[in-house]
Formats: C-alpha cells, structure tokens, sequence
DNA sequence: CATCTTATGTAAAGAAAAATACATAACCTA
DNA sequence: TAGGTTATGTATTTTTCTTTACATAAGATG
C-alpha cells in the first residue's frame, strides 16, 4: 500500500495522464465527472488527482457549480504550469510569442525575415529569439512543453517539412522538426498558416462545430477546414486550396500561379489593387484596398463587392462538397465585412441545394492579428494532451521536478 | 488465482474486447502483435486470447509467418462467429443479404420497392425479408451482430433518419434506427449508398489510403469522400454533392434539382441519354449510353467523352479543396474505361497545382454489382469492433452462449 | 439550526494485471 | 539430428486498481 513518492515527498504521476488528458479536452471538469469519464476507482482518481495537483499542473478554480448537495469544486488545466513557443512566418517578418497554456502570450518579439536565407539561417534566427523568450519566461511559467511553427505555405505536417516547392525556396524537404527538436529537446509542431487560423476560429469562437470552414481573404485566398471536429489537410497537406480553382471566361486574367481564370487573379486583394490601380487609383496591397473602402470609395467598393461575389462561386462549390456547418471569413479582406459577405452569401445561397443551406451560418472572423500564433499554440497543445501522448509530457514534468530540486548552480 | 468461467467451462471474455479490437482492425495479427499492440502483459494476452478462441470469435489460420526461430501463427477475426444482415433501397428494387464477417454474402433477397410505400411499409418489408435471410443463416453462422442499410440519400447518420426531403418522400425524420432497433434488438445503421460505395473502395481495394475521393457517375453524380481514413459526411450528411455544382454559360442546360448549368445536367447518365435522343438515337438509361459506347456508336463516344471532361471540371475543384490521394471513378459510366477517364484526367492534371496532382492517381473502380451492400458491412463492422465499442459486442455474444446452453425449447 | 443532498476522502480487503522466471514449441540451419 | 532462434504458455510473486465501508465536507432547504 505504499505510494510512490518523489524526491521531496511529491506524489508520482505514475498513471496521471489519462486524468490529465481528461481535463484538458475539458470533457471532465469534476472529480465526479473524471469518475465517470475514466472509468477508473474514486481511490484510483483522488490519489492521481491529487499528484497533479501537488505538481501544479492542475488546479482548482474558485468557481463551483450547484448541484443540489455540496457544490463541485471545478478543474482545469494550470495555466502557468508550463509554456510554449510559437512562430508565424509572415512575408517580411516573423513574429515570435511564448504562451501560457490558456493559452496566453506573456512575451513576443519580432525578427526580419528575407526568402533567400533560407530555412538554416532563418532557424537560427527563430531558435535565438526563442530562447531570449525562454529566458524571460524564467522558472515562473514552469517547462517549455513544445515548440509550434506557422508557415505561409503548403506543409507536410506528419513529417515536419514544407511539402514541394514553395514560396519558401531551399525549403522543400528541410527536416524542420529535426532541426527544431534537437535543438530544444521538445515536441515540435509545423503548419500551414491558414490552417492555423482555421484551428483558432474553431477552438476559440466555434469548439462545437465539427465541420466548418474558414476562408482568408488576403493578398491572397486560401482556406481551410475542420471536418469531423479534425483539421483536414488532405494527401499532401494541401487541401482547401481554393484560390486556385478556375473559371473559364474570355477575359480570364493571368494569376500569380502561372495559370488563367484562378479566383484569385480575380477577387484576391492584389487582384482588386491590380485593378483599382489600373483604373488610375494607384494601390499595391490588400491593406491599401480596405483603406479604400473604409473611405467609402465607390471603385473600391464595387470592386470588392464583385470579388464577393466571385469568391462566393468557389465556396458555393466547396459548400456542395464539404457541407460545413459554419463558414468563417477571415483575411484582411473580411475587414470590408457586409460589403464582402453580401456577394459571398448571394452566391451560396444561389447556387447550393437547401439541404446545406438550411443551417449554414456565414460569419466574419474575431478581427485579431496573431491568430495563427494562437492557433498553433491550440494545435501544440491538443497534442501534447492528447490521451496518447500525455505520459511523455509527464515524464518530462516530473525529471523536470527532480533536476529543479538539486542545489540552484549559478553556472 | 480462480479463472472466471461460463457455465460449461467456457472461459471469461472480461476485458477481452481491446484484443478482439486489435485483430479486426487489422493492427495486431499473431500474439507478439498484440502485446505490442496492447501494451498488456503475455499472461493477460495469452488468457483473453484463449477466451476469443475458445467462443470462437477468433481463429488462427493455417499460414504462418516465418520469423527466423518458431514461427507466428497468424490471428484473425472467425468469420462464422456471427452475421449480419444489410439492405440497399436502390430505385424500384431493395436488395438484401446476410454476410458473414468477411463480409461476404451467404444469402441474399430481393424484394421490389415503390417510393409511395413510405418508411414504415417498406421497413416491414426489409424486417421480413431479413428475418427469412436470419432463419436461413440457422445457428451455424452465429450471433446476428448488427444491421446496416443503404439509402439513396443523404442521411443525417448519428440520428439514423434520411436528412431533410430527398427522393424518399415520407421518410424525413422518421427513426429508422429505432425501428430496426426495436425489432431485432441489434445495432442499427444507415448511410447513403454513395459513401457506402466509397467505404467498400477504401476498405477492400485501398485500406492504405487516408484521403481518397470517389465519384459515382451514373444516371446521376455523387461522391464519397474518406478525409483522414474516416468517412468525411459533412454538417448534414450532405457532403460529396458534386453533382449539382453549377458552371455558368449561356446555354445552361435545365437539371432534375430545378437549378440550371449543374454539372449533372451536363453529363450524367440521364443528360447523355437525353443529348442522344435529341440526336435522334433514343435512349433511356444510362445502361443504354453505356450499350452504345460499347457498340462504339461515334455519338455515344464522343458524348460520353466530353461529358468525362464536365466531370474532370468538377472533380479538379474537388482536389483542389480536397487533395485526395486516390481518386476512384465507378457507377454504370465508369465502364466507358477511358473513353471517360480521359477527359477527367485532362482537366484535373490541368487544372490542379503540381502538388496536388504530383502524386494522384485517378482509377476505375471495381467492376462489381453490390459495393453498397459491402459497403454497409463493412461500416458495421468497423463500429462493432470499435475500441470504445466491443465490450457491447462481447457481453450479446456471452449472454447468447447462455442461452444456447440451455435445453433447446422448440416453441 | 437541523437535516437533506451530493461531493469528496480514506482505510482495508480483495481482485486483476504485471513482472519474473522458467518451460515448452516449432521451424531453421548446418 | 543437434543446436540456434523466435514464439508461446504458465506458475509465482509483486504491484496496481477496485470494492466496500465508513467518514467528512459544504451548500440547500425548511
């Protein structure tokens, strides 16, 4: 009957992670609940519970919910238990953040970012700004749980490389996890960038739906999707690549990608600069366009009312195929709000059938810069609990407890 | 040290299911496997696999794999230990069997079907049907595990109902599961025959493939798709309705949903049929499109060629939103062969980036009459031995010993 | 405030599974 | 056929989890 202990009298975590993982997907919040989700014995629940308590890594809130009898005292995941590190790679910068596990960000920075370092270089770049991150996290915000990396292009997210040529050149095939992980001894997560912010709209705003999809409306198009409650990233980690799609016409412009008639050569924000510029508005980003429509510019107006309108055919089409639930639209486009939507939802409910048109909500994202930075955290971090997997993160806690019990070395 | 057992001996299958799991889902085939697999001890192996084998749910086969020392015998699932029983409502007939659990067929039934029969005649009749193919199956084949149903049309498949109008008149909302439920007191499912076709494609010809795209093209269009290695069915089951996406033009044909320029008015097995009437070669069905290609009649070739290029249009949108790995082209034209396959893959390699199309491959499906029908067994069994689900399994299985131990009444 | 209700903790006994250690099986090779 | 190799079974001990039974906690209710 004896009860394993650590070396200071701390409990073992021996076991812990299924109790963990359940409060963590939040689909036990009470002990009674933890009973039944588990499956387990209420001795068996109270003696992990409690090491995970002792540990920090769970805590109680003050909240209570009423039951009748005493109140349930509510669970949750520590916040500050641990921290991750997260970096989205922008077009010019990149813009680095340590999180809490809410999560948080407690400190972020910003580095230049220039295509023809390449992926080494730029590694380099993002491993020393993590680790001044690191440092200002300092012991208060506990382990570094895993690292999480944004990418503005395909992503082969099993093995952690960018998938083909991309915009990122010298990319194609760089072990990324490797690099990373080998570095900072942690679990490393890579993806695309859209993808990310599909996983924040839905774990912040939507964590009820299953299926949606969300649309970003940039300088360029792209989207992604959560199907069946999981990011859906197709063969090659390029699905939702719907700026892409054709409609054949006679004056189909030529896009970026080399072919005619893609969407975004017709609606996309250069597209829309490309046009206000030629007809003597000179403009050059996506931003210039949103600018000119909160002036209330009757061309900008009409040419992003048009590109509504043209990207809702697309999502018509990937309506009919995906059947979301909800469509979230989200890109520095979406700021033009109904002048946008209006087009996008005329189309949609044009041109689907009424079975999946009934319930669709068609809605703008949280206006929120750094979303695919919260995304990547959800991401990291439904991982790093997920029943699988949770045992690693307690070994590490727990060798964690043991080396920051030695004398402090000032070394 | 005493060993639970049934009442002639028959030892205990308490907590045998997660092995049970293993060996149906493939995961684990000889004993070293499974205590890899399962992470349980060999003695708790060794004594739930004697429980399996001994109710005989699982059975070793007489090949083995040779491993340097002592060869392993290869496990699998019995598949006489139990049957299930299916239906396919198709447009004027429903067709019925009890499989095994290979699955394959060891009886089957027809019985016609007529839409104004509505929900409860037409279950009566498959409940009838089914209890004549359950007598037939005697005691030799086992324990009924479940039944399945194929309708075509969308489903509403956690609910168990056809969702919203459709073809089935009637049916909106009634509980087909409960019903079913009610009367042979098994699990119940229902799914829609076109994803039901693309469960049987992923399971028996491409059990490798995580995300595969299927397009049925017959007198009309559908399409399955499997997302991640699970079947993607969308917000309301309405997912894969390729079939009525819309292609402006001006001379935009009428479809059978009231829409104009869909793809089905363009190219399905009724629009061929009727493009081939107008050019005064009169034809029905697309059984008959597909007699006069096979005739090599000019006008039939050449319609169901361009009408292979409509198709690859809608298909290229779907593996740009989608990127399958696979795409699997079957229903009545599919067996046009090339003549159709052609222009699909002339789109789709056209109009998709490099990265999607690099590694896809477009294929025919099996030439094969009833995939629905083994579609369905296979979605029931692959729930039946579910992880989460076998233990619902092996308590019916030990309560039926039970009962088959008891004097054999003849009321 | 007494009492009801549900939540939660804990000790002790019992059951189940794991670890350990050994024994046996079955094919291969020389 | 002897000996190597891996597969598989089983008795014994040890560990882990459950069951049972009881005790305590804390708000709600009358």
């Amino acid at each position: 009957m004896k009860m394993h202990e650590g070396r200071r009298g701390l409990p073992s975590l021996d076991g812990a992670g299924a109790i963990l993982s359940l409060i963590a997907s939040q689909s036990a919040a009470s002990r009674a609940e933890l009973l039944k989700a588990s499956g387990l014995s209420r001795v068996t629940v109270t003696q992990r519970l409690a090491a995970l308590l002792a540990h920090g890594l769970v805590r109680e809130t003050e909240e209570t919910l009423r039951s009748g009898g005493r109140p349930t005292r509510i669970l949750e995941i520590n916040p500050a238990s641990g921290f991750v590190l997260v970096a989205n790679i922008g077009e010019t910068h990149i813009h680095l953040a340590a999180m809490d596990l809410s999560p948080a960000i407690f400190a972020q920075a910003t580095v230049p970012f220039a295509l023809p370092a390449g992926p080494e270089a730029t590694l380099e770049a993002i491993a020393s700004a993590f680790q001044a991150l690191a440092a200002e996290a300092g012991s208060a915000r506990g382990l570094l749980f895993g690292i999480s990396l944004s990418l503005p292009t395909p992503v082969d997210f099993k093995r952690g490389r960018v998938a083909g040529p991309s915009v990122l050149q010298g990319w194609d095939d760089f072990d990324i996890i490797g690099w990373l992980g080998a570095r900072f001894g942690v679990p490393v997560f890579v993806e695309n960038d859209v993808n990310l912010m599909t996983v924040f709209e839905q774990k912040h705003r939507l964590p009820a739906e299953d299926d949606m999809l969300f649309v970003k409306v940039g300088t360029g198009i792209g989207s992604g999707m959560i199907a069946g409650g999981r990011l859906f990233r197709g063969a090659q980690g390029a699905a939702g690549d719907i700026g892409h799609i054709q409609f054949v016409s006679n004056d189909a412009p030529l896009c970026r990608c080399g072919k005619f008639g893609c969407v975004e050569a017709r609606a996309a924000g250069w597209a829309i600069a490309r046009d206000l510029t030629q007809r003597g508005i000179p403009t050059e980003t996506a931003r210039d366009v949103i600018d000119l429509v909160e002036q209330r510019k009757p061309e900008a107006l009409m040419l992003v009312r048009e590109a509504g309108r043209i990207i809702g055919e697309v999502i018509a089409d990937a309506v009919s195929i995906l059947n979301p639930g909800v469509i979230v639209i989200g890109g520095t486009l979406a700021r033009a709000g109904e002048t946008l939507l209006s087009g996008i939802r005329e189309l949609v409910y044009q041109r689907c059938l009424p079975l999946a048109t009934r319930e669709l909500t068609i809605t703008l994202s949280s206006v929120h810069e750094d979303t695919a930075l919260f995304g990547a955290a959800y991401l990291l971090l439904d991982d790093l609990y997920a029943p699988a997997k949770v045992h690693q993160l307690l070994a590490r806690a727990s060798s964690l407890e043991q080396k920051q019990r030695r004398p402090k070395s000032r070394g």
